[in-house]
Parts: C-alpha cells; sequence; structure tokens
DNA sequence: CAGGAAAAAATTTGATCATATTGTAAATGC
DNA sequence: GCATTTACAATATGATCAAATTTTTTCCTG
C-alpha cells in the first residue's frame, strides 16, 4: 500500500521535491481514477490526514481541487464524497467526450510518426493481455494510458485538461461496472486507431476514437439504469 | 443562547451563512471572470490575506480551485498567476466552446417557454444599452447573464460545468480586449439565437450560437498575435 | 578609481502543522 | 416522536519552517 514510499535510487533530486498537497492530489487521483474509491463513498479530510500522514492543510487543498474536477462532490452539509451518476450524467460524458476526444485524436493523426505509432501499439498489445487474463485493474490503467498517450501527440492542452476532467468523473463507476461485468465484454476499437493513424487518416481517427468512447459508455450507462 | 437561530427573517438569508473559502473563491472567480485581474498578473497568497481579511487556508483553498478551473496558472517555482493565452490556447477553446456550447443552446431550444425567452430577451435588451454606452464592465457581466440564463434551460449540468470553466480562462483576456478596443465592434449574434428560440429551431439556435462565439473569440485571437 | 559581476545577507512569500472554534449529525433523555 | 445534549468532523487562525527572490556587499578587472 506504500506507493508513496522512496523510490529513492533513480532519480534522487525530483523523488521529494514536490509539495505535499501535490502528492496528496496525484494519490487520490489515482485512487479515484481506478477505482479505489466506489460511488458515494464518503470521504473525510480527517481519515485521509491519518492515513496519508500528512496534515490537514494540505488534505483539504487537493480534495478542493478535486472537487473542482468534478472528481469529488460537495454534498452541501460540510460532506464530501465520490459521485454517484444518474443516467443524464453519463449521456452528456458521451457527448462532451466524444466531441473533444474525437477531435484530439484527429489531431494526433496528423502528427505521429511511424515510432510513436508502434509505441502506442505495444501499449495496446499490453491492453490486450489483461483483457484476456481479466486483469480489471491492469485494464483500466492501460486504457488511461492508450488515450492519454495517444491524445498527447494532438499538441492541445486545453482539449486535452477537459478531457482528463471528465475522466475523472466517470472513474470510479467505470471501475464499477468493470468488477461488476468483468473485462470480456469491453470494448476495443483501438486497432481500428492505429489503422487509421497508421494510413494518416484523421477522419477515420476521430471516427473510430467516437466508437471505442460509445461502446464503452453506453455499457455504463445500461449498468447504471440497471442497478 | 441562540435563540435568534431561526430563519425566520427571509430576505437577508445570504449573508455569512457560506464558508470564507467560499466566498474567497468567489470573489476572486468574479475579479477574475469580470477583469479585475490583468493576464500576466502574479497572484500571492499573502496579499490575499491581507487584502480580503481572512486567514491563509481559506485563501489556498480558493487558489487550489481556480489552479483546477484554469482560471490561475501554477508557474512552478510557486508562483501563481493570471494566464496569458497563446493563439493556440484561444484556437483550442473556440472548438471546444462551439462543440459544447451549440449544443446546450440547441437542448435549450427544446425547454424554454415563451416566458423563458422573454426574460432572456430583457436581458439582451439591457446588453444592447452597455455597448451603446461603451460600458465594458457591464457588457462583460451581461454577455455572461444571457449565456449562462440561456444554458441553464438545457438541463445539462456536466455541460455547463465545463463551459463555465472555459469562460474563467479566457475571460482576463476578453476583458483586454474590450478596454483596448471598446465595445462598438463586438458580435451580437443575440438577436438570432432568441429568433430561433422563438420557433423552436434547435439546429439554427445552435448555428447563431456557433456563429456568436466564433467572432467574438476571433476578435480574442486577433488582438492577442498583434501584441 | 570606477564599473560590474559574483556572493552573501535580508526580506518576502509559500508550505506545513498544531490548536482553537464552530457547526452538524448522532445519541440520549423526556 | 421531539427536544436537548454529546461527540466528532470541518473550518479557520496563527505560528513555524523552508524556499526563492531581491538587495547589499565585496572583490576583481579595466
Amino acid at each position: 500500500m506504500d506507493l508513496i514510499k522512496n523510490k529513492a535510487s533513480s532519480a534522487k533530486v525530483e523523488t521529494e521535491k514536490r509539495p505535499a498537497h501535490e502528492q496528496v492530489y496525484q494519490t487520490l487521483k489515482a485512487q479515484i481514477m481506478f477505482g479505489d474509491l466506489v460511488p458515494g463513498q464518503p470521504v473525510t479530510i480527517q481519515g485521509l490526514t491519518d492515513s496519508l500522514g500528512v496534515g490537514m492543510t494540505p488534505v483539504r487543498e487537493a480534495i478542493r481541487r478535486l472537487i473542482s474536477d468534478g472528481a469529488l462532490v460537495f454534498q452541501g452539509n460540510r460532506r464530501v464524497s465520490v459521485p454517484l451518476l444518474s443516467a443524464g450524467d453519463v449521456e452528456q460524458m458521451i457527448f462532451a467526450r466524444i466531441s473533444i476526444e474525437s477531435e484530439l485524436s484527429s489531431r494526433a493523426a496528423a502528427n505521429m510518426n511511424s515510432a510513436d505509432i508502434d509505441n502506442l501499439e505495444r501499449i495496446d498489445q499490453r491492453l490486450d493481455r489483461t483483457i484476456a487474463d481479466g486483469d480489471v485493474s491492469g485494464y483500466l490503467h492501460l486504457n488511461h494510458t492508450f488515450h492519454e498517450t495517444l491524445y498527447s501527440y494532438a499538441d492541445a492542452p486545453i482539449l486535452l485538461d477537459l478531457t482528463e476532467r471528465l475522466w475523472l468523473r466517470f472513474g470510479p463507476s467505470l471501475r464499477v461496472v468493470c468488477g461488476r461485468f468483468g473485462t470480456q465484454s469491453l470494448p476495443d476499437r483501438h486497432k481500428d486507431i492505429i489503422t487509421a493513424l497508421r494510413s494518416k487518416d484523421a477522419k477515420m481517427a476521430a471516427k473510430a476514437t467516437a466508437q471505442d468512447i460509445e461502446q464503452g459508455m453506453e455499457l455504463m450507462a445500461d449498468a447504471l439504469t440497471d442497478g
């Protein structure tokens, strides 16, 4: 569990340099995105100061940031919790993700060279293995890495930021869906995306990305209306 | 002791109920959005504790939130400042705003009744007066109110949140542009939007909104490349 | 002797914590 | 059930420590 323990040997300069509030933010972000926290679960400041071993000020700052990200919600009465998504929420996120991420994919297609695409394909191969193995946690991490890597070539930091914010919102719910249905039924349009990138076909890359998003999010929407 | 605790006096409720960090956030947000703060201007924690008369913790929390919003930027060396936009930034915001706000406008068209549209039109009439008077500050406030009011009928909180975040980003720069060129050259496709709403034409509402956004943002893009 | 660059001290600002205060929810009594 | 009390968590402040910038001093060179 000691994720923050020093990975000392490699780069000793940067290890402990970041301020505590930044580290707390990154830690919580990962926990939310990859599902250690369940939708609806309350998050308390004191609980985090105890478990993370830092004072309350850094924890407070990290929580405010995450609330602004939409990764946590303020429940009115000083309570903070992981968001529960409504059907409408998911529908809006589908629209926003398709609008923005298709564009990112399209822009990336114009900028990526052959080696970049090879690199992306290697990530996708590792992703396939997690699906075959039913490794939910690995799937969530590598799926995120795949999209993040792809979009990073778009050279569009503001669109990237909007996307990151959306991923933080649906992270916990996606985790629940994967936990319930396993990894078998998960969509993977990544092969289509890679094919499009190789032929420098921005339109096709955008379309494949849109389909990948839609299939994944629809799965989530269905699961939410069931429960 | 607390005999006066009941909220009997209805009109006066909003005074000191909200926590300090929330008030600081709202204050700074308004200052950023409507331009008391100039792009590039440094923002210091201690300066704000002095000028706002609260401790550092609430100020810190508000600043973290605003950084997450993109309304302030963290300059590496612990320094925080109001963002300077690049041409690429503006271009990305044009894309994102058109994508999302056109959709909001389209959805609002389906939900607004005649009285709602009348209300919106009254806002636009007041807006016209600020343009005629060259009242930059009034223009910025009412233009925001117009869009915010319109979009509120879309019943899409997540898309609304994404939009708010974008407005916070370009607020300071828009203010600079208006200050330099006055209000005369500002676009106003609001009449077209209202016409579209009255005929329940969602497509046309979306198109007029897109044009309104594009014209305003292009103005900003031009001004930024000049300086 | 003057000018400038480098080094060192001082000031300003940020980061963190410990503590006091206040508000909210749960528990107890009637 | 409802009101009062109790307990716990959130809010907010001030103090303390660390980092960075700015100013001052000093020393070297022309």
